[in-house]
DNA sequence: GTAGGGTTAG
C-alpha cells in the first residue's frame, strides 16, 4: 500500500509557478521533520488532514488542526465529522462548543453526526438551538427520526418544515416505507411536484419489500417510460425483485442493460446478480458474475457462499468459503451465517467446529448474529449442550436467539430446560413471538406434557399481537393425542377457527397408533386423505395400527389401496457423517464396502441382546411395507446398519451421531437403548421428528416419542 | 475533501 496519495493530486504552489506533486511535500516532510511546520503552507496542511481523516486517523489529523492558528469553518466540520464517523461523539461535540463561528452546516453536520452516534435527543437539541435553519436541517432530522422509529415525529416535521425540496420528500417517503407503511408512501410519492430517480427507486424498493413485487416492477416500467435513467442502486433494487419472484427473463434482460451502461463491475450489482442468478437456479451464471469481476469483495464471496447453499449444493458452499479464507478475505458475520447454515444442513459437525474457531478467532465469536447460526448449527448437529453454552456466554442477545435455544431444546427433549429459558426471556422482557410457542408447545408435545402444554396454549391465545397459526394447533391436537385424548383432540380440531391441513389430522392419526384407537384413525385417515390424496403416510399409518391390533386382513387391504393408487413410501434412509463423508445405508442395505464386519457387529451385538432378555417385535416388521417384501430382518434395519457401522468405525467411548429421514421404529427404539448399554456409549439418533439422546439404557424422549 | 434523500450478501 502506497503511504502518501499517488501522483493524481497537484497542487499549485503560492511560491512557485510550477505545479508540485503532493508525494514530493510530504516526502519532505518526512525526511526533514524540523522544517515541516514551519515551511508548510496552509493547503497542504489542509491536504494532509483530508488524506488522514480519510483514512480514519484522527489524532493525525487533530494533531496537523492543531498546527493551524485560524482554522476555518469547513475544515472544523470536517473534524466533527471525522469524529462521529468513528465514534468519538464527546471530542466532535468538544469542538464544536470550541469553534469561534457556527455556520449552519456545521450545525447540520453535528447534528447528522449525533444521529449516527446514536444520541437523537442530542440532535434535537442542537435542531431547536441552532440560529437558521435550512431545508438540510429539517430534512436531517426526518431521517433521525426515521432511524429509531419515530414515524410520528418524522411526519411532524415534514408537514411544519417551511419549504419542502425532492430530498426532503424522499426522506418522508423512505421512512414510510422503513416500517411497512407503503400505501402512505406512494400517497406521497403520487403527490409530489417533481420525482427524481430517487424517489422512483425509494419507491420501487418499498413496494418490493412488502412483497408487491410485480407493482414495484411495473413501477421501473413507469419510470423508464418517463424518461428516468436509473442508476446502479436502482438496478440493485429492480434484481432483488426479479429475484424474489423469480423472473429469470425480466432479470437476464436487466443484465444487459447493465452492461450497456457499464455498471457491471460495481460491487453492488455484481453481489446482486450473483444472488438473482443462484436464486433462479442458474449458479453457473453467478460463478460467470463472480469470475467475470477481478474486484471481488467479501459481499460477493458471501453472495457465492450463500448461492450455492440456495442451489442445495452446501458442500460447494463450503469450499467457496475455504477459498475465500485462503485468498485472504477476512469474512464477516454475513460470512459466518451462510456457512454455518450449510453446515447444519450438512450436519457437519466437524466443519462448523472450524468455522467456529475461525469466527473466534476473528473476534466474532459472540457476534449476536454468528452466535445465532452457531447455536442453531450445534442443535441440528445434535449437539444442544454447545448451543447452550454459546446461548449463556453471549453478552447481547436477540428474539431470533432466545427462540433458537428454545427450539434446540424442545427438539432435543429437554423440555424443562427450554422452559426455564423462557423464564429468563420474560424476566429480561423480550416479547415471545409466534416461533417461541411453536417451540415451547413442541417440547410439551416431545415430553407429552399435558398441563403444561393447555398452560402455553392459553397464554399464546392471549397474548397481544400473536396470531396463532396452524402449526400451534397441530401442537396442541400432539399434546392432546399422546396425552390419551383422543376425543378431546378431535374436538378440538373441529372447533378451530382456521381450516385444518392434512397434517393436523396426520398428527391425530399418529396419536391413535399410539393409543390403537382405529375408530377415530380412520376418520383422521379419511381427512388427511381428502386434503392431500398422494400422501402415503396415512396409509402406513392407519395399516400399522392394523397391524399392531392383529388385525391382518385390514392392514393387507389397506396396503393394497395403496399400492393400486400407485402411491409409494418413501424408504427408510439412515446416515453417519465421519471426517466428512456421508455413509447411508437403507434397510437391508448390503452395498457398504464394510457390511460384512457391519453384520458381525450386529450379530455380536445380538447375542449380547439376548443376554439383556431382549425379545425382537414381530409386529414391527410388518409394519414396513417395502421391508415385507425384502425378507429384510429388523436387525437389519437402516438405523441399526448405521450405528453397526458407527460402532466399528469410530473411538471408543466416543459419542455415535446417527441421521434418520423417517422416526425410528419402536423395536429399533428399545434395542439402540439397550445397544447404548452394552457398548457404553452415548448414541445420538436425529429422526425426522426429534433428537434422541440414548444413554446407558435410557432415551432423552422418554419414550414420548 | 464542510450538511439532507435510494443500493448488495442472511
Amino acid at each position: 500500500m502506497a503511504r502518501f496519495p499517488t501522483l493524481s493530486i497537484l497542487i499549485k504552489t503560492s511560491s512557485s509557478s510550477s505545479y508540485i506533486n503532493l508525494s514530493t511535500i510530504f516526502a519532505k516532510r518526512l525526511f526533514n521533520p524540523t522544517r515541516g511546520n514551519a515551511t508548510m503552507g496552509t493547503k497542504s496542511r489542509n491536504s494532509t488532514i483530508f488524506y488522514h481523516l480519510k483514512n480514519k486517523r484522527l489524532d493525525e489529523a487533530r494533531r496537523c488542526f492543531n498546527e493551524i492558528r485560524t482554522p476555518d469553518v469547513s475544515l472544523y466540520t470536517m473534524m466533527i465529522a471525522g469524529y462521529c464517523q468513528i465514534d468519538r461523539i464527546d471530542e466532535a461535540l468538544q469542538m464544536f462548543y470550541k469553534m469561534p463561528v457556527r455556520d449552519v452546516v456545521s450545525w447540520n453536520s453535528m447534528m447528522k453526526g449525533c444521529i449516527y452516534c446514536g444520541y437523537l435527543e442530542i440532535a434535537r437539541k442542537l435542531f431547536d438551538e441552532m440560529p437558521h435553519r435550512t431545508v438540510v436541517s429539517w430534512t436531517t432530522m426526518i431521517s433521525g427520526f426515521s432511524k429509531f422509529g419515530q414515524i410520528e415525529m418524522a411526519k411532524e416535521f415534514f408537514s411544519k418544515m417551511p419549504s419542502k425540496d425532492t430530498a426532503a420528500w424522499n426522506s418522508m417517503i423512505f421512512c414510510y416505507c422503513s416500517y411497512g407503511r407503503v400505501e402512505d408512501a406512494y400517497n406521497l410519492f403520487r403527490n409530489m411536484p417533481s420525482r427524481n430517480v430517487i424517489s422512483w427507486t425509494t419507491m420501487i424498493s418499498g413496494l418490493d419489500q412488502t412483497g408487491q413485487t410485480a407493482k414495484a416492477l411495473a413501477l421501473f416500467q413507469e419510470m423508464r417510460s418517463s424518461g428516468i435513467e436509473p442508476t446502479s442502486s436502482t438496478f440493485a433494487i429492480v434484481l432483488t425483485a426479479c429475484a424474489n419472484i423469480l423472473a429469470l427473463d425480466r432479470g437476464i434482460q436487466l443484465h444487459t442493460h447493465i452492461l450497456k451502461l457499464g455498471y457491471e463491475l460495481d460491487p453492488f450489482i455484481s453481489s446482486t446478480l450473483i444472488t438473482f442468478y443462484a436464486r433462479c437456479k442458474q449458479i453457473n451464471d453467478s460463478v460467470k458474475v463472480f469470475q467475470e469481476n477481478s474486484n471481488t469483495n467479501v459481499v460477493m464471496w458471501t453472495a457465492l457462499v450463500s448461492g450455492y447453499g440456495l442451489s442445495f449444493d452446501h458442500e460447494q458452499a463450503l469450499a467457496v468459503f475455504r477459498d475465500m479464507i485462503n485468498v485472504g478475505v477476512v469474512p464477516n458475520q454475513c460470512t459466518f451465517t451462510c456457512a454455518l447454515n450449510s453446515c447444519s444442513v450438512l450436519e457437519a459437525l466437524d466443519k462448523g467446529k472450524v468455522i467456529h474457531s475461525k469466527a473466534m478467532k476473528i473476534g466474532l465469536g459472540l457476534d449476536v448474529f454468528v452466535a445465532n447460526s452457531l447455536i442453531a448449527m450445534y442443535s441440528k448437529c445434535g449437539n444442544i449442550d454447545d448451543g447452550v453454552i454459546i446461548f449463556n456466554k453471549m453478552r447481547e442477545r436477540n428474539l431470533v436467539s432466545w427462540n433458537s435455544v428454545i427450539v434446540g431444546c424442545a427438539q432435543h427433549g429437554r423440555a424443562e430446560m427450554a422452559f426455564q429459558i423462557f423464564n429468563q426471556m420474560e424476566q429480561a422482557n423480550i416479547q415471545p413471538d409466534e416461533i417461541t410457542f411453536v417451540s415451547l408447545l413442541t417440547a410439551c408435545s416431545h415430553s407429552t406434557l399435558l398441563e403444561k402444554g393447555r398452560f402455553f396454549f392459553e397464554l399464546l391465545k392471549n397474548h397481544p399481537g400473536i396470531q396463532l397459526k396452524l402449526e400451534h394447533y397441530a401442537c396442541m391436537v400432539d399434546i392432546l393425542g399422546r396425552s390419551g385424548k383422543l376425543e378431546e383432540s378431535e374436538e378440538f380440531i373441529k372447533k378451530m377457527p382456521i381450516e385444518p391441513n392434512s397434517l393436523i389430522w396426520l398428527t391425530l392419526l399418529g396419536a391413535c397408533k399410539v393409543h390403537l384407537n382405529a375408530e377415530i384413525a380412520t376418520r383422521a385417515a379419511e381427512f388427511a386423505l381428502k386434503l392431500d390424496p398422494n400422501c402415503s403416510a396415512p396409509y402406513i399409518l392407519l395399516s400399522n395400527l392394523y397391524s399392531s391390533l392383529n388385525k391382518w386382513k385390514d392392514a393387507s387391504r389397506i396396503r393394497r389401496v395403496m399400492k393400486e393408487k400407485g402411491i409409494i413410501k418413501q424408504p427408510g434412509r439412515s446416515w453417519v457423517t465421519l471426517r466428512g463423508s456421508r455413509h447411508e445405508f437403507l434397510s437391508g442395505d448390503i452395498s457398504h464396502p464394510l457390511i460384512k464386519k457391519i453384520h458381525q457387529k450386529l450379530e455380536w451385538l445380538n447375542g449380547k441382546l439376548k443376554e439383556l432378555g431382549y425379545v425382537p417385535d414381530p409386529s414391527y416388521a410388518l409394519h414396513d411395507v417395502e421391508d415385507e417384501q425384502k425378507e429384510v430382518m429388523l436387525s437389519y434395519h437402516s438405523e441399526r446398519l448405521a450405528i453397526g457401522f458407527g460402532l466399528i468405525s469410530t473411538v471408543e467411548g466416543s459419542t455415535l451421531r446417527v441421521m434418520k429421514n423417517l422416526r425410528v421404529c419402536g423395536d429399533c427404539h428399545s434395542v439402540i437403548k439397550l445397544i447404548s448399554k452394552i457398548v457404553s456409549r452415548e448414541i445420538i439418533v436425529r429422526d425426522s421428528c426429534r433428537f434422541h439422546h440414548f444413554r446407558d439404557g435410557n432415551c432423552s424422549c422418554g419414550d414420548h416419542w
